[in-house]
DNA sequence: TCCGTTTGCCTAAGACCTTTAGGCTGTTGC
DNA sequence: GCAACAGCCTAAAGGTCTTAGGCAAACGGA
């Protein structure tokens, strides 16, 4: 019988993954769906990958890669506002244009995969962008968590539906945090309540 | 032979389920378990429950309304500063208690049932607070999206273990957050460059 | 009290998905 | 040329979801 063979390496099945996961979401990224759309059969990809979830550790480490690419080259020759905002659009138009692939993007690594993944590059990228709002030290990093849980938290209830049934757009609003996020990143406030000297 | 009913009724698979989703995750809780942890073959549940995706549903609904029950008894009596603080807490304490119900309460509902919700409610409670910074009209809805868009992030990331290696204790940041947000509701910004007039 | 209806659980069975074991066949390298 | 390997295959077992159809206990009215 004609035996052509088709040709699978890991590189293809996280890319068809990645596609198959924009389709019909994260979860549905299944081996079986991934052996149909290369014509071959299911036990054929174990060959290729351990098992069903090293396949979706691969495609989420593909997703973070791809999505810090993206990031650092909007980041380019930007600076204080201008890039605040263009490191949110990245990050909000990827997630309109790959819901799969940025769910994937919030996987559960291990220790270990996601010392190497590109997710240390997206901290190093919004470390970046507080130099030009001159925070340094112990309040960088509470800042880069802000930042990092309000792009992520809006774009993840916009992306729920979480804003179908009220009223304004979500655009409008996007623009209205982003100035929020600016404003409070030029007047960052001491804590509070400075802990007691004992 | 001795055939004890097993009393299964609707309420308790949902409860059962919630136990369940904390104990194994959301995506854990599938009709099998559920027929496993009351001694009965699994197509005895669908009776009560019309399938799988119903299930979940529910438990999506039970989450929502036991988280905005919290809520609402951790605002009573508080405003400003000291209620945004609860809420937050609220939210982040359930999640830590009950993570495969907070993972619950983000499930995409379909809209007559996320209008049945204690969704509502929620945002609900969000604008109540802002009452108290005198927030009101347009800017209201983007400081109700801003609040929940951060406290969702920032717990859905601590969560994932997105802080689990950097340095500062995730608690430290959260105060620092809450100081940040608080600052910032007390001088929300104008848009900063507003709609030309045609 | 008796009997019909409803209710709660059961077995059987089909459709998928995952994973392991083992076999066959081109291709590659010595 | 031939051995080893790579890439794909069949077979098979185990788990989940779901529908169909059956049986017996509980319930409710006459």
């Amino acid at each position: 019988m004609d035996v052509a063979r088709a040709g699978v390496t890991p590189e293809l099945l996280v890319q068809a993954g990645a596609e198959l996961a924009d389709e019909v979401g994260f979860d549905g990224v299944t081996v079986s769906a991934l052996a149909r759309r290369f014509d071959v059969k299911v036990p054929s990809l174990y060959s290729h990958v351990r098992n069903s979830g090293d396949l979706k550790t691969r495609i989420t480490v593909y997703a973070l890669a791809e999505l810090a690419d993206r990031a650092a080259v909007a980041l380019a020759g930007r600076a204080g506002r201008d890039a605040l905002i263009a490191l949110g659009t990245v990050y909000r138009e990827y997630a309109r244009e790959h819901p799969g692939r940025y769910a994937a993007a919030r996987l559960r690594l291990d220790p270990q995969t996601a010392a190497i993944s590109a997710g240390p590059r997206h901290s190093q990228l919004i470390r970046a962008i507080l130099l030009g709002y001159r925070l340094e030290g112990a309040d960088q990093v509470h800042a880069v968590r802000l930042i990092g849980s309000t792009f992520h938290g809006y774009i993840s209830l916009e992306l729920a539906g979480g804003f179908d049934h009220s009223d304004p757009d979500p655009q409008e609003s996007w623009e209205r945090i982003m100035d929020a996020l600016d404003a409070l990143l030029r007047h960052w406030p001491a804590p509070s309540a400075p802990e007691v000297a004992s």
